[in-house]
DNA sequence: TTAGTATATGAGTGAAATCAAATATACTCA
DNA sequence: TGAGTATATTTGATTTCACTCATATACTAA
């Protein structure tokens, strides 16, 4: 649990876990999306991964990321509550119209 | 929210809530049944309390604590998630059980 | 007032996390 | 095969965090 709280507290990785609520993403698109760097992203990725929160999958040299089922049955009021907060804070809601129009 | 979840992601942090969800304690209190020195303690619930999440107040030469009226108004579906997991982890039911005893 | 108890905090240390730049790996397509 | 694109990882600098020790503050009770 403390791992799991660890991951969520860095502003980046609550941007990149706000978009996944709505879209499937991968590095390059999060990085134009949220101007990051490319090593900046992989490595918020890899640590939502790590933790189980997030999964990817290959598709030729793209790597798709969600948010993970197994993680969504087991922490589905954390969800909620995540759910809730992205969608009364600006900078979330900035983000989703961002990744829409791109 | 980046601030609430790093101040929730610490295990020392976490044993501090999961005790102050049952009982309201003193910083004496929770050194002795979880086994941290005082300054230690004292610099856990600070940061707790900077973030709204619990409030102190003085009595004698105590400082009682709990956890903030404001912060379980507006966090509850987190407060169902934590008291959720809480009671399903064998160091947190541990805690309490010492806590009973004390 | 003095000794004892409860709490907070300043200073220093070591571990961990962030970030950018460079490099490495893997895939695509001409 | 070679150029271009997408992603991951290593490296090294910087920052942040938890912890301890020592000290300061505040209250109590003899």
């Amino acid at each position: 649990m403390e791992d799991l709280f660890k991951a969520l507290g860095d502003e980046n990785r609550l941007r990149i876990l706000n978009l996944l609520f709505h879209y499937e993403l991968c590095v390059c698109e999060f990085e134009v999306i949220l101007d990051l760097t490319q090593s900046n992203v992989s490595r918020h990725l890899g640590k939502l991964k790590s933790n189980d929160i997030i999964t990817g999958y290959k598709d030729a040299q793209w790597v798709h990321y969600r948010i993970s089922d197994k993680f969504k049955q087991e922490n589905g009021m954390l969800l909620e509550y995540l759910e809730n907060k992205f969608s009364s804070e600006e900078i979330f809601i900035e983000d989703r119209k961002r990744c829409r129009a791109y």
